[in-house]
DNA sequence: TTTTGAGTTGTTCGA
DNA sequence: GTCGAACAACTCAAA
């Protein structure tokens, strides 16, 4: 019977899992996953995401035990571990799902050379997008640089595939390799601050299929409104588990596609097909991380290269003051606060806090991308630098310059009621609504009464809007005026 | 090749 | 309080 060694990497699932049926139907199956985070070029996995792989390799190889196999736990560089692994169980194919980060890419096509020298077969699926970088493209032959263009050629495609069921048994190898514990791979920190996140998340296979049958019963119902609202639970919540596998793509997609189907009022349709929309923006990042590799650390629009971002000598203590969430914006503290206690923030909140560092502060998108990244649970390489580049006016489908979020306005529009920033910003609690969003603006009376010294219990605003609005203008006007 | 229509998520100002 | 217009110019994608 052939052996096969399955290369988990941000596929941390037995169900809608292509290599692994591959593999479960030719014969005996290894399952292996291999810690090297010196591969990533320069965006290793991040502090919160390392947490979040510990836990969920954690319920991976458990599940796997259920099945009555195991999984192979190594560290060490890709290549030589995958021949070692190939030699020690006698197996002569190793599968796994392709990615699409700069470094990864170059990683794998060195493995699969090195497999091939090795005499070993590599075969690679497409296990982590709907449909594969490179087959949508303009009718020139180009990448799509704008997402309405994009998202239509995206549905002349055929519906991607129904998810697979998970093997309901897998073969066990002549010969196991040898395995590292899970805690030599010394991804838990060694300070325990995570103590938020475990509250706030359940990693795993088991946990993404959950929240993915919570959302499709009931919030995706009211999608469009409730997904900026950001005091309650009305986006997926998904992004942490589709970013290491946990849910796959098409169980997501077939999911709230069943949602569109049958619905004679159309509320729920375009609710579900809103959703949609936002897994073709997960799409796109992909096409466009692929197909424009140097963006994680260069602006899509060149002109943005010499843009005059803010010295950071200068920059420091706001950045600091941004990471703390004490910028004395009660909408922004409240969102990196958020996210330093859960791992994640609400999108809409994201928006906001980009916008302040990046127009209000003018510091670099990227320091924010960074943050971002070593902060979030969900932190993946095509979404964060889709989505700062957004922010920072300078990728694809970018905001036009003169929009510049205003944290008052959007705290009013989009927290009301203030539940966010009360849940925060705790030291705001007793801050009625009318100022909650603006306590510089506060009379002192009222200050007084909600128990809140400005400069003392919370932070004076360490910019004015509206100052801060007219400097980026102008900064924004010295680039639209330059050619490219 | 040239032309044309259009482009995620806002804010401010003045009527 | 509400509403529409202005905020620029550019680039993309398709015809």
């Amino acid at each position: 019977m052939p052996t096969t060694i399955v290369w988990f990497r941000q596929d941390l699932r037995l169900a809608d899992h292509p290599a692994l049926s591959f593999a479960a139907e030719r014969g005996a199956v290894v399952p292996a996953f291999i810690w090297s985070p010196e591969e990533e070029g320069d965006w290793p996995v991040g502090a919160a995401r390392r947490w979040w792989l510990h836990q969920s390799l954690g319920k991976l190889a458990h599940s796997l035990e259920q099945l009555g196999t195991r999984l192979i736990l190594r560290r060490g560089n890709a290549l030589d571990t995958l021949k070692q692994l190939a030699k020690a169980c006698h197996a002569d194919t190793i599968v796994w799902h392709r990615r699409y980060e700069p470094a990864a890419i170059e990683r794998d096509k060195r493995v699969k050379r090195g497999l091939a020298d090795a005499g070993i077969d590599a075969r690679s699926f497409n296990g982590h997008l709907l449909f594969e970088p490179w087959e949508l493209q303009t009718q020139q032959g180009r990448p799509y640089q704008v997402f309405t263009p994009y998202y239509k050629a995206m549905q002349h495609f055929p519906e991607p595939d129904a998810p697979e069921p998970a093997p309901e048994r897998l073969d066990a190898p002549m010969k196991w390799p040898r395995s590292d514990a899970l805690d030599d791979l010394q991804l838990m920190p060694t300070i325990k601050w995570y103590g938020g996140m475990a509250e706030a998340w359940v990693p795993g296979e088991q946990g993404g299929a959950k929240q993915l049958k919570r959302f499709v019963e009931d919030p995706i119902g009211d999608y469009l409104d409730e997904r900026n609202n950001p005091s309650v639970v009305g986006t997926s919540r998904l992004s942490p588990y589709l970013h290491h596998g946990e849910v796959g793509i098409r169980q997501a997609w077939h999911a709230a596609r069943k949602r569109t189907a049958g619905n004679a009022g159309g509320t729920l349709k375009n609710n579900a097909l809103g959703y949609l929309r936002e897994l073709a923006w997960r799409e796109f990042g992909y096409h466009l991380l692929y197909h424009f590799p140097r963006t994680p650390n260069h602006p899509l629009r060149e002109k943005y290269a010499g843009f005059p971002w803010i010295d950071m000598r200068q920059g420091r203590h706001w950045l600091e003051a941004w990471q703390q969430g004490k910028t004395g914006y009660p909408i922004v503290d409240a969102g990196m606060r958020e996210l330093w206690h859960t791992g994640w923030m609400h999108n809409r909140v994201r928006m906001i806090v980009a916008s302040f560092l990046v127009k209000d502060l003018l510091i670099d998108w990227r320091e924010g991308a960074r943050w971002f990244w070593d902060t979030l649970v969900d932190a993946d390489l095509a979404n964060n630098t889709l989505g700062w580049q957004w922010a920072g006016g300078c990728g694809a489908d970018a905001a036009p310059y003169f929009r510049i979020f205003n944290p008052t306005l959007q705290g009013e529009k989009f927290d009301k009621h203030g539940e966010y920033v009360r849940r925060w910003c705790p030291e705001l609690k007793e801050v009625p609504d009318k100022y909650l969003h603006k306590p510089w603006a506060a009379p002192p009376l009222a200050l007084k009464q909600a128990g809140v010294t400005l400069g003392e219990d919370y932070p004076e605003p360490i910019v004015d809007h509206k100052e801060a609005r007219e400097r980026a203008l102008d900064a924004l006007s010295q680039v639209s005026s330059k050619d490219d």
